[in-house]
DNA sequence: AGGAAGGGGTTGACACGTCATCCCCAGCAC
DNA sequence: GTGCTGGGGATGACGTGTCAACCCCTTCCT
C-alpha cells in the first residue's frame, strides 16, 4: 500500500512532478498554436470538428455536449461567441419543436479544413516523435487503462465510496 | 517517417485519443475534488504551495511565476483575489525599493496544511492506485522525456526552426 | 384534466485568463 | 546630468468557464 503520511513517498512524488509538468508544459504549448496559425482555440477546434464528422454538418447542442464533455452553459455561451464570429449558425430545430440546431457555416468549414493537418503536425511534432515506438504505444495503454478507471469512478461514487480508502 | 496525409494514420490517431480524453477526464475531477474538499482551486494550490515551502513563508512575485509558470499578469490578477480572501498578504518589498513582497497570512498556511494530504489522497486514488509499478515507471520516464522535449523547443524557436520539419 | 418530474436550452453574475499597454526604477552609455 | 534599456509590476478590456437559477415543452402519474 501507498503511505499513510501526509504527502506521497517518493516514487509517488516523482511520477506526479513529471506528469504535472509534463502537462503544463504541453497544453500551452499545442493551444498557442493552433490558436496562431488557425484562429481556433481549443474548444473552437472540439465544436467543429465534431460537426464536421456529422451528417449534414449540424447537431443538436446536448449531442455536442455528448461528445465535447462540455458542460451545457459552458457551451451555450462558447456557441453564442463562434455564432457572433460568424462560424456557426444556430436555429430552431426543425422536428420537435423545442431544442435547437447548430450548423456549420461555409467559413466555419474552411476554419477547421485548414486547421486539420496543422493540429495533426502539432501532434506529432510536441506528442509522437519525441517518443519511440515503445513508448508510444505504453503510452496509449497507460492513458486508456486511467481514462476507463476515471470513467469507472464517477458511478462508484454515486452509490457509496469503495473500500480501501482511509478515513 | 509518421503519415504526410491530412490527418494522423491509426496508430498516431490511437494514442492521440487515449491521450486527449484521459486528461479531459483526469484534470477536472482533480480540480473539483480540491476546490469541493478545501474551497481551493488549482492556482490557488500552486501558489500557497510555492510559498509555504518558500524561506520566511514569503516569495517575490516573479519568483512565484518562477515556480508555478503564471504569466505575471495572470499572476497578479490572481494573488490579487487571494489577498482580497485573506489567504495572502502583498506589501512593498523591504529591500530593493521596487517591486513587492507576498506572504502567507495565517489562514492562507491553515488552507495548505489542511489540503496536502487530501490532495494526496486525489492523486493516489486517480493516477497511481489504478496502474501498477511497471506503468508507474514508464509513466515517469514518458512524461519526464516529453517535458525535456517541449522545455527543449522552446530554445529551438528562436534560432530558426529545426531541420526535418516539412515546409 | 391537473400536476409533478425531467430533459433541453437560456440567462446573468461572477471567477478566471490573456493581451496590450503602461508605470516605475535600476543600470548603463554618453 | 540626460537619455536609453530592461526587468518587475500594475491595469483595463475582453474572451472564457462556472454556478445557480430559470423557462419551456413533454411525459407520466393520478
Amino acid at each position: 500500500m501507498s503511505g499513510t503520511s501526509d504527502w506521497l513517498d517518493e516514487d509517488e512524488d516523482r511520477v506526479w512532478n513529471a506528469f504535472f509538468e509534463m502537462q503544463v508544459l504541453f497544453w500551452p504549448r499545442m493551444a498557442r498554436r493552433l490558436q496562431q496559425e488557425t484562429g481556433l482555440s481549443e474548444p473552437d477546434f472540439a465544436i467543429l470538428s465534431a460537426l464536421v464528422r456529422a451528417p449534414d454538418a449540424q447537431l443538436r447542442p446536448f449531442e455536442l455536449s455528448g461528445v465535447t464533455q462540455f458542460e451545457k452553459s459552458r457551451l451555450h455561451h462558447h456557441l453564442t461567441r463562434m455564432v457572433g464570429r460568424g462560424l456557426l449558425t444556430r436555429e430552431r430545430c426543425p422536428d420537435s419543436s423545442r431544442g435547437a440546431m447548430i450548423a456549420l457555416t461555409p467559413e466555419g468549414r474552411d476554419a477547421i479544413t485548414e486547421a486539420y493537418p496543422r493540429r495533426a503536425a502539432h501532434i506529432r511534432q510536441l506528442l509522437i516523435e519525441p517518443l519511440d515506438a515503445g513508448r508510444i504505444d505504453a503510452l496509449t495503454r497507460i492513458s486508456e487503462a486511467l481514462a476507463d478507471h476515471l470513467r469507472a469512478e464517477d458511478v462508484t461514487l454515486d452509490d457509496g465510496r469503495p473500500a480501501g480508502a482511509e478515513g
